[in-house]
DNA sequence: TAACGCTCGTTTTTT
DNA sequence: ACGAGCGTTA
């Protein structure tokens, strides 16, 4: 408590109501969450088990987890919950899998799975699976706005949402049937279980006498009437947020859920915590005028004691490659000059596709640099295999696992084979693995076919027993080499040095599964379990952080940024049409795009310098660029501009051409 | 079943 | 401009 400033300790020691702690950026609010679980079990008696801390990151839940374990003893902390949201839902659906219909061992849907799946329905429905995509967005806006297909359908005012509705029916169905859910049921189920048995909800009140909830302004509707419902009654909880940080509306995030909180706890107490420990001060000047350009319900501004520190810079530069050269020999001078090592440095920027020309020029001043983001490991090909292999193992009835792994490698069932099958299986009500042995589907299939399937089905059957009986790991291990998947591999590889980096994925991920299961601290972990956790993307972070403390200049998105800190920050493309980006422009959620600005900003220690380029490639041809507006809106003393031109004469210029560049970019449409 | 050519898009992505 | 993904074709 002693290190903690009177807004911080007024935020831990408060526990006679609701409380809304508004954090700004780099003003301690893990110190407070994490302080305050201490104080919880410390100073008011209650036991750790009773307390829900609930992030949106493992990575953050993890480090939570580390930094209340050093401030108690380890006795204290026994059955203490630090996780994300979907672990949470997880474990509800988990131990309340019966109520809910669910058999142990259902398998959780990623993104790959449920395009498949929407996709395969609206082939089905409408013999054309145009319009996917909109499809799926729709459903997960459903989803998260906790509107049920039923609902939907009733809702749906136009011929494309009652697609969508149609489709969101048959969907829900399916995974049903499919004994799986997808990321959104994670949470979706748990709120759908407690309305509708309120005795559950009952005995999951009992156990979270004590809630704190992390980045509140990231929570979507479904995420919110979760927290609303477990805290009924007794309103024992605390969130911390920072509505000038929410840049995830796009995924759902509702940070108007800050200011419901007042209307559904008139009793709201709010704490703001305004000074930040990052920063110097003319940084912080630079982000809070810039962000007072938002509307505010609770006005709160910045400050810190960490020096006034250097001028803020705007480099402009001729072009993408002189932008990007020019960062580069920054940095390398920068290190060479003063021996401060490159993971000082971080390059933040609107869109991946600006990191490509980025790395080229590091990589040729061999500058190390550690990239963030880009194509996820999970959207591999043999990563799929080998997940789909895992699920279908652990829960027979997931026919799009069953579907992924039947011909890989090639087992000779061609489609008709399948759509026998298939069609089979649905008559009866079975999932197309149980189908494969059914005396039934010999009648209709030739004996030849039915065979390789029987083979396929014995073969999985006997490495499900194996798994339980004797060590799992060994039995993937071994299923590896039965199914001989590297000569599969070898053989759809476009080079050896690809199949090698294919195969060396695959025994990653064996290797991920294993640490789970041996890192679990009760030992209780099972197979199921641990694959679960494994679409979770947990643990898998776990590994690659491991191998993270090697020197290097960070690259990242400014959404990745958020949550991180450098002392010294470069955010390059400080252009309309960039940041805020053009869709954005287009969409007037030029807000968000302020509040991006906003993390980028508040993400440096000591060295912030925005570049931007008076001229870039884009689509294909050369493009005058305009500085960002936001550029503009900055305090002019403390910005020290760079380049050739009279650069603040073209900010006037951006400002008076809003207009125009909006008629351009709708023109350009 | 592979290969070729065409079309289309080209923001962010905690789980 | 360029590549990914898809559909057609041999």
């Amino acid at each position: 408590m002693s290190r903690l400033n009177p807004r911080q300790q007024e935020a831990v020691s408060y526990i006679g109501g609701p409380l809304l702690v508004l954090a700004g950026a780099g003003s301690g609010k893990t110190s407070v969450i994490t302080r305050k679980i201490a104080y919880l079990i410390q100073q008011c008696g209650i036991r750790a088990q009773y307390i829900y801390a609930v992030t949106f990151t493992n990575k953050a839940a993890r480090e939570m987890k580390a930094r209340v374990g050093s401030l108690l003893r380890g006795a204290e902390s026994k059955g203490l919950t630090v996780s994300t949201f979907h672990n949470l839902g997880l474990n509800i659906i988990r131990k309340e899998h019966a109520k809910l219909g669910y058999k142990p061992g259902f398998s959780i849907f990623d993104e790959g799975d449920i395009k498949a799946l929407v996709s395969d329905i609206m082939q089905k429905e409408y013999a054309g699976d145009d319009g996917t995509d909109e499809v799926l967005r729709q459903i997960g806006s459903w989803k998260n706005d906790l509107i049920l297909p039923d609902a939907a359908l009733a809702k749906a005012r136009n011929p494309k949402e009652q697609t969508a509705a149609v489709v969101y029916l048959h969907y829900q169905r399916t995974l049903k049937a499919y004994n799986a859910v997808d990321f959104d049921d994670l949470i979706l189920q748990p709120v759908k279980l407690f309305q509708e048995h309120p005795e559950v909800l009952e005995k999951w009140q009992n156990r979270v006498r004590y809630l704190l909830v992390d980045e509140y302004q990231d929570t979507n509707a479904s995420q919110y009437l979760l927290v609303k419902l477990l805290v009924q009654g007794r309103a024992q909880f605390t969130v911390v947020g920072d509505d000038d940080q929410s840049i995830y509306a796009w995924r759902g995030a509702r940070p108007e859920n800050l200011m419901q909180l007042k209307e559904d706890f008139p009793s709201l107490k709010v704490v703001m915590l305004e000074q930040n420990y990052r920063s110097t001060s003319r940084i912080l000047k630079c982000a809070n005028i810039l962000i007072a350009n938002n509307p505010h319900v609770f006005e709160k501004e910045l400050w810190s004691d960490m020096g006034h520190g250097d001028a803020i810079r705007v480099i402009r530069c001729r072009n993408e490659d002189a932008e990007c050269e020019r960062i580069a020999l920054e940095i390398l001078t920068e290190h060479l000059k003063t021996d401060r090592p490159y993971s000082d440095f971080a390059i933040l920027y609107r869109g991946n596709y600006q990191a490509k020309l980025m790395e080229l020029k590091l990589q040729h001043h061999q500058i190390p640099y550690r990239l963030s983001g880009g194509t996820s490991f999970f959207a591999r090909q043999e990563v799929k295999d080998l997940m789909s292999y895992f699920r279908l193992l652990v829960n027979p009835d997931d026919d799009n696992a069953f579907l992924r792994v039947i011909n890989v490698p090639r087992r000779e069932i061609g489609s008709a084979t399948l759509e026998k099958l298939g069609n089979y299986a649905s008559e009866r009500d079975l999932s197309l693995y149980a189908a494969c042995d059914e005396i039934g589907l010999s009648a209709q299939l030739d004996s030849r076919f039915t065979e390789r399937l029987v083979r396929f089905k014995r073969y999985m059957d006997q490495l499900r027993q194996h798994c339980a009986q004797n060590e799992p790991i060994a039995a993937l291990r071994s299923m590896v080499m039965d199914i001989d998947y590297e000569h599969w591999v070898r053989q759809n590889s476009s080079s050896d040095k690809a199949a090698d980096f294919r195969m060396g994925n695959v025994w990653f991920l064996i290797d991920a599964l294993k640490n789970t299961l041996e890192k679990d601290e009760d030992g209780a972990m099972t197979i199921e379990q641990a694959i679960a956790k494994l679409v979770l993307r947990d643990m898998l972070e776990r590994q690659q952080e491991e191998q993270e403390g090697a020197d290097g200049v960070q690259m990242m998105t400014l959404h990745a940024s958020k949550g991180l800190e450098f002392p010294s920050v470069y955010i390059m493309g400080m252009e309309e049409d960039i940041l805020p980006h053009r869709s954005s422009i287009e969409a007037d959620t030029i807000e968000e795009e302020r509040r991006l600005a906003y993390v980028g900003i508040t993400r440096a220690r000591r060295n912030l310098a925005f570049t931007f380029a008076a001229r870039r490639k884009q689509y294909g041809e050369v493009l005058d660029c305009l500085p960002s507006r936001f550029l503009a809106e900055l305090s002019a003393d403390d910005l020290q501009w760079e380049g050739q031109e009279d650069a603040p004469v073209a900010v006037k210029a951006a400002r008076g051409n809003e207009a125009l560049a909006g008629i351009r970019s709708l023109l350009k449409k």
